[in-house]
DNA sequence: ACCAATAGATTAACCATGTTAGTCTAAAAA
DNA sequence: TTTTTAGACTAACATGGTTAATCTATTGGT
C-alpha cells in the first residue's frame, strides 16, 4: 500500500496498476494476490488510507480553532491536502458505490466529520446544516477539482479566488438563516451528508 | 463518436474503449483508426462534443433571461445536464493538458462563456468578475461532482441543497463588492478563468 | 532436531484492450 | 476503363489483470 500510496501522487492515480506496484517492489504482478484483492481491492484501500489521511490533516486544522477560523483553516487544510497529495487526493473522491462497504464508507465519512462538528459549532440550526455542509463541501471540492484538472484558464491569482470562495461560503453559512422550506429532514446525527 | 456519446451516457466515460465502440458498430478495433486518432483521439473527441453540447445548454438557459435569474436558470441547467448526460459531463470535466491543442481549449472555453456573460450583464465589476466565475463553476462543479460520484451520504433533498447552494452563490456575487486587495488582473477579456 | 504448515513468491497460461503493419475490396474519380 | 482511395480486414505484438499450480524458506509445534 505504500508503494501504492507513492505512485498515486507521484505518477497519478492512473498509473496505480498491479504491474506498477509488483514494478517498485521487485516483485512480480502475481505476487500481490497474497497482499491485496486485486487491482479493486488495491484501490479501493488505497481510498482508505487517502480518506483517512485527509480526515487527519482537516482533524489538525480544526484544532483548538473556532468558528469561521476554524473553517478558514478547514478549507486551507483540505486545498493543501489536494496540492501536496495529488492522488491521494482523487483516490479519496471516487465514486462510491451505494450500501456494502463499510469500512469505505466509514473512512470517507470520517473526512466529513471535521466539516460538519465546525458548523455545528458556529450555531448553524440543524435543520440547514445538511444543507449546508454540503455547500461548503461542493465549494471545497469544485475549486480544488477544478484547479487540479488545470480547468480554470489563466493561471493567474489562484490563491486570492479561494480566499474569496472561502469567505462567501462563510458568510452564506453565518448569516441569513435562510428559513427552510420543504422536509422534515430525519437524523441529523449520522455521518456522511 | 456518436457511438462511443452513446456508450459514454449508458455505460460510463470508462466504459468508452476502442473495443466497444468498434462492437457497437459491427466492426473491428483497428478500423476505426481510419477515423480516429486512436483512444485518445477518440476521448479528446469527446470532450470536444460533451463540452459543446454542454455550451449550448448553457446558452439556452440563458436566453432571454437576466440577472438573478439568468443564473439560477443556468445552475439548472449545469446540474440536469450531469444528470441527463452523465457520461457527457464527465468527459466534458477531463483534466485539460496546459497548452496546444487549441480546439479542445476553446471548446471548453465556450461553455464557460455563459456564467462569464452571466455575471458582467449582473454588474460584476471587471476586477471581481474572475474570481466570481470560478466561485460560481466551483460550486456547480463541486456540487453535480459529489451529487454524480454518490458521496453525499443520505439521499434525501438533494434539490433543496442545491437551490440553497445556488442561492447562496447568488448572494455572494451580488451583493459585497468585496474591495480586491492584491494583483492588476489584466485582460478580462479572454475566455476560460 | 525434525517435520509440517504456511507465507509469499514464482512461472505458465489466458483474457481484454490498444496499436501497428500490411493487405484486400469496392466505390469514386480520372 | 483504369486508377485512386476510403475503409475495412487479418496478423502480430505489447501491456495489464487474473487464475492455477508450484516451489521455497521460514516459522511453529512436537
Amino acid at each position: 500500500m505504500a508503494a501504492a500510496a507513492r505512485i498515486a501522487d507521484e505518477d497519478g492515480l492512473d498509473a496505480v496498476t498491479l504491474a506498477a506496484v509488483a514494478g517498485r517492489l521487485g516483485v512480480r504482478s502475481p505476487s500481490l494476490y497474497a497482499h491485496v484483492d486485486g487491482l479493486a481491492g488495491l484501490r479501493r484501500q488505497l481510498t482508505i488510507l487517502a480518506a483517512t489521511a485527509l480526515a487527519d490533516e482537516l482533524r489538525a486544522a480544526r484544532h483548538r480553532r473556532h468558528g469561521a477560523l476554524a473553517l478558514h483553516s478547514l478549507a486551507s487544510a483540505y486545498r493543501s491536502f489536494a496540492s501536496n497529495h495529488p492522488g491521494w487526493y482523487a483516490a479519496s473522491q471516487q465514486a462510491v458505490p451505494p450500501g456494502k462497504d463499510d469500512a469505505l464508507y466509514r473512512a470517507l465519512a470520517e473526512s466529513v466529520l471535521p466539516v460538519m462538528e465546525t458548523l455545528a459549532e458556529m450555531g448553524v440550526p440543524p435543520a440547514d446544516l445538511l444543507h449546508q455542509i454540503r455547500a461548503v463541501r461542493s465549494a471545497l471540492h469544485g475549486f480544488v477539482s477544478l484547479e487540479r484538472g488545470n480547468s480554470f484558464g489563466m493561471s493567474v491569482d489562484f490563491d486570492e479566488s479561494f480566499r474569496r470562495l472561502v469567505e462567501l461560503v462563510t458568510r452564506g453559512v453565518m448569516g441569513t438563516p435562510q428559513a427552510s422550506a420543504g422536509s422534515g429532514q430525519g437524523s441529523t446525527a449520522a455521518t456522511r451528508t
